[in-house]
DNA sequence: AAGATGATGTATATCTTGTCAACATAAGGA
DNA sequence: TCCTTATGTTGACAAGATATACATCATCTT
């Protein structure tokens, strides 16, 4: 089939599509300009219209990996209406993903040098926040907590995540006890707590 | 200074000890065959001599922070007689090397295919296990809870340190309250669970 | 409708890297 | 001394990132 039209189209979508299938099937080892330039047929140096470098490409689609986890998370807590329900969805759902999903979750969160430092996505990081302002609303959270709060809950499920996943090839339920356990630990640590 | 023997004399260890230094310095970015090679004034064929590959190499220098984390851990722990103090030194220790080295740390738990999958060398993780074997003999864990409990402590300081570092540079310190208190919530977590 | 203009791709070339094959020399034991 | 092995070096090559110069399409003006 010959190309219609001299140009693409939307090559910069086509590009971040083809990043995301690469990122899932082998995380950032396949994201380089000329592979991924090859993949939607065009040249490498068409991709530098779109982005500035090969390091722009990569944090694009790392942020687009983050957006995904965000939007499992966000669907997953719609379904719940109970406080600590809400708040548990949104941690097992993060490390779902990350064991479902290792090439994505390793992309969305690798180190590149044009990608924030930190891991948190404004709307992964809104979730979390919105779950933990419920639980100041019960009275289950003091009010001045809620950074550390946020900052803990992360840690769990991103260490977690980091050190469970990889591993095998994923087995749905694989850990599920394992993740309802270490959920739970995380909520006595949040629950229990009180300044000394 | 010219070379004194035709051979560089250790070589092996001689890129070891760059790579710990730019990994120090910048994490894994610099840590390429012919940058090492250069650094030791050899060829980059001779890295080969030594290691099959450069991820071989990186896999080595990898090692070796983890080898230096595990060091700093074990010192911390020596210091401190009370069972608590030792456990919460054990998690303190790792975070703190996370944020004062976070090139060091960053290569430790570099995604390399050459490196085991999961995060946990064998030292770093004996040190960790004989500090909840030392809570289950106070009866503070059960005893089949250990690897679970191990998988959450871990999960804690990894997920914190890699969440808190990277971001500006570090000031000794900055962060001690923050760590004190994920230690103690994570102590929650720990003593106050029971299976349901 | 005919250009002019900017957006989008291509062609080519250079530089850097990783790695293979062939060769060189050092070092130490027969 | 001479052969063998370990260790480096040279040169070649392919892949990849990216800069420069050029081509073509799409649109907006007139």
């Amino acid at each position: 089939m010959k190309k219609k039209t001299y140009h693409h189209g939307n090559l910069e979508e086509a590009l971040l599509q083809v990043g995301m299938k690469e990122a899932k099937a082998t995380g950032s080892r396949n994201l380089g300009v000329t592979h991924l330039a090859r993949l939607v047929d065009v040249t490498p140096m068409a991709v530098y219209r779109h982005f500035r470098s090969g390091e722009n490409l990569k944090a694009a689609i790392s942020q687009q990996a983050r957006e995904a986890l965000a939007t499992r998370m966000a669907n997953a807590v719609a379904k719940e209406t109970d406080v600590k329900k809400r708040f548990v969805a949104t941690g097992r759902e993060y490390i779902r993903f990350g064991l479902e999903e290792p090439g994505l979750f390793s992309v969305a969160f690798v180190n590149c040098s044009e990608l924030p430092s930190r891991p948190d996505d404004p709307s992964t990081r809104t979730i979390l926040h919105d779950a933990i302002l419920d639980l100041c609303n019960e009275g289950l959270v003091a009010t001045e907590e809620v950074e550390s709060v946020a900052h803990f809950a992360w840690s769990i499920v991103h260490g977690f995540t980091t050190l469970a996943g990889g591993a095998d090839p994923y087995r749905p339920g694989a850990h599920a006890e394992a993740i309802e356990e270490v959920l739970e630990r995380a909520w006595l640590g949040i629950t229990r707590y009180s300044k000394k």
